[in-house]
DNA sequence: TAACTTGATGTAATCGCTTACAGGCGGAGG
DNA sequence: CCTCCGCCTGTAAGCGATTACATCAAGTTA
């Protein structure tokens, strides 16, 4: 115990997150500069404070306290929670029983940080209250948990800054595929996750490559189906609605939509509109489109959800539907069927991809070897009452007839 | 080189994932047992043994490849990701090349297991199709991401083994907080979540505890409203439609809505039935209500889903929403204004609720004490158009009258 | 110049778990 | 009885980060 010198030199690391300078004594004076200065340092707001002082978690319970209590080693207890069955009963039940009493639960980051690998699947959506989004990612958990296996899901709100920091954070989560069902995915992410080696299985964008699938609907044939529908009722000036994105799958829709009617239908009159995404964008875009000049008997509507807003506004400003105007969607999302009236539109099967992406995602899950293939599910026409003959063959005297197409009806 | 006895016995814990037998070869004889049987081990379907032979997931590179390319060591690399100023401006700028070169990513298991504490938020919804739950879960992850917070959801499908399951994920990945946002925890939960000594908010269940905190939003106050608005229309006929569910806000609906009746319009008729949740359930309880023979003039539903389900029962059954009946939900989800006719519902906050939930689990994230207490948010009445006066008075001849109340109007 | 501080970086312990390997022990084979 | 096998369990070395402490050079004070 020298007396002659207590120099607390109080380094840390850590200074971002409790930046505390000691008061620091050297032959009994203030050295260098002055030491009101530092203590300022620890003149800090009460709420500021708080927030540093965020401590460590309190530890839970760890491997080493259950086997302590069951008297065993660790490696035992780690036998015991993974269901090896090298380890004797007696000695098994006691495990249990310790684990059980101090409430114990695995901490799963030491876990998969020790196995090197993990039993989660990451899902990017666009848009969870899109309910075409949460069929497939519900479909895909599904799949997911009847085999122990987990999913985490990132929410990108169409912002591809967003994307940048989901795709960031589930490769730093090293999960064990990655299912991208988003529309906004540029070649630089495509790049990072080719380069990340996770499989990764996109929806609508891309192309295969080695460790990437690509799943894709045949929007073409669904629209075609649309177009030709209409086109047999005897529509001939057709709007098509829109929203305002570059991407795949929404400016394939529009291309199919002209080329059909161009193919079948070519004294057709034909409308382009665009709106934002959604109810509001659907509304909007209706009330700019009918006061633009152009007269349809038939809006062609990119999505339902754009659809219902469509139907709204012609509500709203007496235009009756069908009878007026005919209006189809895009998806079948649940509420085409509820809405008033219910909307033609055509079927995308959600559970089976959200299934096919989990059989793609996880080796064994499957028999067929589906991983850097290209995967194409047909759509189906579903038939409601948002649709029928247009108003000029109904003013000529046509009965309006609902059964002019081999379509499905549910 | 003993050529004596060559006995490679291959043993290993991870049997379960590669079970694999060599032959064992003692004397040069075959020892106990048939060796054809045991070789029987290796006999595997191919799917199967794909399945087992999932190897450990190729390792991305970790910060030692970062600091060996950078000429640094690891300490100086992690300062550096961590953005601790502490580094020499050359040598940061060093290290951020090398790891842009190797298109390095942190592993974020080893991250928070060193850290002992993580950014990581919990949500369990009951519902996410249910835009009720996905607006609570998104105002949450909008204050969390600008908080530099992450936030993990889980989905239960109103399913209690996938509450347990999702609960004990939660304890396993250490969340730095956890909201529960679902309609069926028990006690026994409730006590696991306790002991986890993880902060916790509950929506509408449970008391406040030591780590507990509970958000809930004044259900009786929102029914009394609409009660008191129909009995101020002038509807004596009232029936209530609820779903099978026996925990507190259903049932809490139903209870003051009950209490409400008797209390200011003693001589109303009332009629209670039940449905299961959502839109179907809606359609079919309105349909049995309407041939129970009970004819009533308004009917309160328990949520906005029911009463969108409702409406489309009535208009299938021809009749007229509000002139003949009046309709109302609970929740004001954004379906409520965009069906027809658009519903007169209770508007419940949502996005300050999940605001909210993220000041209460981050300390430092709000000026006040929120943990532990009860927090009582108010819902607002919002009159559409399902509403009006009851048809025995407008046939009396009195003018339907919107502004009875002094309800807002959005 | 001696004594001390500061800045920049390396060394190594640690987080909680998995699992390869090394025994100990009892039973079967010869 | 000796040998070997298989069952069961313990020991300890990772996994990939963080961070307390040590170190060393350069700068500052008196």
């Amino acid at each position: 115990m020298t007396s002659s010198s207590i120099s607390t030199r109080k380094y840390s690391d850590a200074c971002h997150r409790i930046p505390v300078l000691l008061p620091v004594q050297a032959h009994g004076r203030v050295p260098f500069g002055d030491l009101s200065k530092r203590l300022h340092v620890l003149r800090i707001e009460p709420a500021v404070l708080e927030f540093f002082m965020v401590g460590k978690q309190i530890p839970l319970l760890n491997l080493e306290a259950v086997a302590k209590r069951a008297g065993v080693s660790t490696a035992t207890v780690s036998r015991v929670l993974n269901n090896l069955n090298v380890v004797k009963g007696s000695t098994r039940t006691r495990v249990l029983k310790a684990a059980e009493e101090l409430k114990y639960h695995p901490n799963l980051h030491a876990r998969s940080l020790a196995r090197g690998k993990n039993r989660t699947l990451g899902i990017l959506v666009s848009n969870m209250e899109n309910p075409f989004f949460f069929d497939i990612y519900h479909a895909l958990e599904s799949a997911a948990h009847s085999c122990g296996y987990e999913v985490v899901v990132a929410n990108t709100d169409y912002r591809s800054e967003q994307l940048v920091a989901s795709v960031r954070l589930m490769i730093g989560w090293r999960v064990a595929g990655l299912a991208a069902v988003v529309s906004e995915m540029d070649s630089h992410l495509i790049q990072m996750l080719t380069d990340s080696r996770i499989p990764i299985v996109f929806y609508d964008v891309g192309t295969p490559q080695k460790n990437i699938t690509n799943v894709r609907v045949d929007y073409r044939k669904g629209m075609k189906k649309i177009v030709e529908y209409l086109h047999s009722l005897g529509h001939t000036r057709m709007a098509f609605l829109g929203h305002h994105s570059t991407l795949g799958p929404i400016s394939e829709r529009k291309k199919t939509f002209l080329e059909t009617v161009t193919r079948i239908s070519p004294n057709a009159e034909v409308h382009i509109a665009s709106g934002s995404d959604g109810l509001e964008g659907g509304r909007l875009a209706a009330r700019e489109l009918l006061s633009s000049g152009f007269d349809p008997t038939a809006i062609i509507c990119v999505n339902d959800f754009m659809a219902v807003g469509v139907l709204r506004q012609l509500r709203d400003q007496g235009v009756r539907v069908p009878e007026e105007i005919s209006v189809t969607g895009f998806d079948n999302i649940k509420l085409s069927e509820f809405c008033s009236p219910a909307l033609t539109t055509v079927h995308i099967p959600r559970e089976r991809i959200g299934q096919k992406i989990f059989e793609i995602l996880v080796p064994g899950a499957s028999s067929d070897r589906l991983a850097g293939q290209e995967i194409l599910i047909d759509p189906e026409l579903v038939v409601r009452e948002s649709t029928s003959v247009p108003r000029s063959e109904q003013a000529g005297g046509h009965i309006p007839k609902r059964s002019v197409s081999p379509a499905v009806v549910r």
